[in-house]
DNA sequence: CTGAAAGCGCTTACAG
DNA sequence: CTGAAAGCGCTTACAG
């Protein structure tokens, strides 16, 4: 019947014959109100269509959102190709939900729209998923907005987080590599700028150098089981084509390998993809193994031998991480104990894509 | 050097020797300032580590929030799930960063959590992607937001921003199935309020009618075709899992059906994982046809018969519209031409999940 | 248990 | 081309 468009606080409380700040307290519940004073106000809420605090005077006044933004590149993709970030996300998003906040997709920074949006939205903490490109703006202006801010791939501030044993994992998955008897082995890890670093054969320690932690603790770990590898590829970015171009690179080597070792299942996929269609078969031809156990299309079959990371779980993991910090900050102490990281388990899974080869 | 925390525009503003609404145009550029008195403003917000007006007031005085919720369970699932609305969700993301708008997350409200947070949440706009749950209580509260929403799956606001025409799709699709000398064909379709309707073996008629209209314009494809199912299933949720149902209920008939045609390429996908898991070939022992042409994994080489929806065109779509109806609010004019939806071509995708039977 | 008032950081007519 | 002022819708000490 009311009008019921803008009804305020203000409007409430001078109807229901009381202050705005009791008004305000019947709905935050942050002090006690009599039984009947906050009838009266819940009352001519009722009756005037008000469905409680604007969320942006509340903002403003308090100074908080309740909104966490995430910067990230993984929707821009095909899902098939980045899943492991959406499944990072899913668990940010549930954990935040979970605590009250909601998550706020922003790309990166490369362009005047993706600028203007970065200042525009607001947030009381960020977490950024991806670094494939535009970071060089956009982490700066993270920086400057002086929130509590974690960034994943291979950051500090995702060392602080969460840890994870890559190496452990790494290794055990290359000794069995090693056990079933190959000798002939590739590696093919990632980098994450692609203008500076593009695909292409390289050294170990070039692409050691070049590559974020994460990828150097799984290195770490092929090295510890004892691999020596005929050839190293370095794919400069997360995607399918990257692993296509590290197969097309290595199988043309006068003796190619016979396993290549990958440190993303992506790169796994592309490899598959272009050893099929040279017509090589997986694994009897080329035994490959991934990292990140994520579903992957058009593999036909083939269950990758590979490391298990549980992307929710990790999202989980940081966003617990930044909601501690948002805590820390908002008791006014920068130097409140955040506590331990927690782990991320990495156990291998160990499919069909290594051939036992006897002789 | 100074300190960089909470500068605020009035602050810039004196320390230039200016007024603050001089200020606000020089970085909103909505009035023209002279070109020194600007420069004198600039120097003065970059001395002091201003990095522009805060998202929190400039939203409270403009009264928007460059906000848009997505309400969604899309990321509550497996990815390998639903993974449609990921791409649909995509696109949104997309477009709505594109014009300025950041997209916020949130799930539908089931608990004193999700209540909340719905409240806690801004935005100038919503689009909500998946009625799966809760949407009886999500529903009216976003109806009492009072802001521009299109509900997708079936709902009278997404048929106002999107035109599928589904029926055709099916129809072409269903006529090769019966051309390829199928006659004892089973349907499977989908509702959505499994609470009410669960999996379960029913008559067309009555899928038909608990069917949401997106379903019901598929299943008219079908009968257009000329099918006459020997039996229909109704799948209560859109997730693989109501798809095993399907396969289990309608492989124990007395006389099975050699080919099922469904709604979903998951329903698809669980029919093939329950098929192989009892010992049958696909297609040579049970033909099937989806709806969507996801990305799924597990299905072992099999291409789906499938139409095929471009969700993250969809989602763009859906984008679109929702950003000028903004405009439409914005310019005061509830009446304002909103124009013709968009159509989303649905091609039709021919896989080997269907046998041509030989007699 | 309740009120009056300041203030959060801006934008936007209005006035000149 | 620029300023002074009102106001967006709340929350939060402060006071009683």
């Amino acid at each position: 019947m009311a009008e019921h468009r803008h009804v305020t606080l203000a409007a409430v409380a001078k109807a229901a014959g009381v202050a705005k700040s009791t008004a305000s307290h019947v709905f935050t519940g942050k002090r006690v109100v009599a039984p009947e004073t906050a009838e009266r106000v819940r009352h001519a809420a009722a009756a005037m269509g008000y469905t409680g605090p604007s969320a942006l005077g509340r903002a403003l006044a308090s100074g908080r959102t309740q909104l966490i933004a995430v910067v990230t590149h993984a929707l821009l993709e095909d899902p098939d190709t980045d899943p492991l970030s959406l499944a990072i996300l899913d668990g940010l998003q549930r954990e935040f939900a979970q605590a009250g906040y909601g998550t706020v997709l922003i790309p990166p920074i490369t362009d005047d729209a993706s600028r203007d949006l970065a200042h525009a939205v607001l947030y009381d903490g960020v977490v950024s998923v991806r670094r494939m490109v535009g970071f060089e703006e956009t982490n700066p202006y993270l920086e400057s907005r002086h929130v509590p801010w974690i960034a994943l791939d291979g950051y500090m501030t995702e060392e602080a987080a969460v840890v994870m044993d890559d190496a452990k994992a790494t290794e055990e998955l290359a000794r069995r590599v090693l056990e079933a008897g190959h000798e002939r082995i590739a590696i093919a890890g990632y980098t994450f700028s692609v203008e500076e670093l593009p695909d292409g054969l390289t050294t170990f320690d070039e692409l050691y150098e070049a590559a974020p932690t994460n990828v150097r603790r799984r290195l770490d770990g092929f090295v510890r089981a004892g691999v020596e590898p005929v050839a190293v590829f370095r794919c400069g970015t997360v995607a399918r084509s990257s692993g296509e171009a590290a197969a097309r690179a290595l199988l043309e080597m006068e003796e190619p390998p016979t396993c290549i070792l990958t440190t993303a299942d992506v790169h796994a996929a592309g490899i598959i993809d272009y050893a099929r269609r040279v017509g090589l078969r997986i694994p009897e031809d080329l035994s490959v193994t991934g990292f990140d156990a994520v579903t992957l299309g058009g593999l036909g079959g083939i269950e990758l031998c590979t490391v298990v990371q549980d992307g929710m779980q990790k999202g989980r993991i940081v966003a617990r991480r930044l909601l501690r910090m948002l805590e820390a900050e908002r008791e006014g102490r920068g130097g409140l104990e955040l506590g331990d990281p927690e782990e991320l388990p990495l156990p291998v899974r160990w499919g069909d894509s290594v051939a036992v080869l006897t002789r």
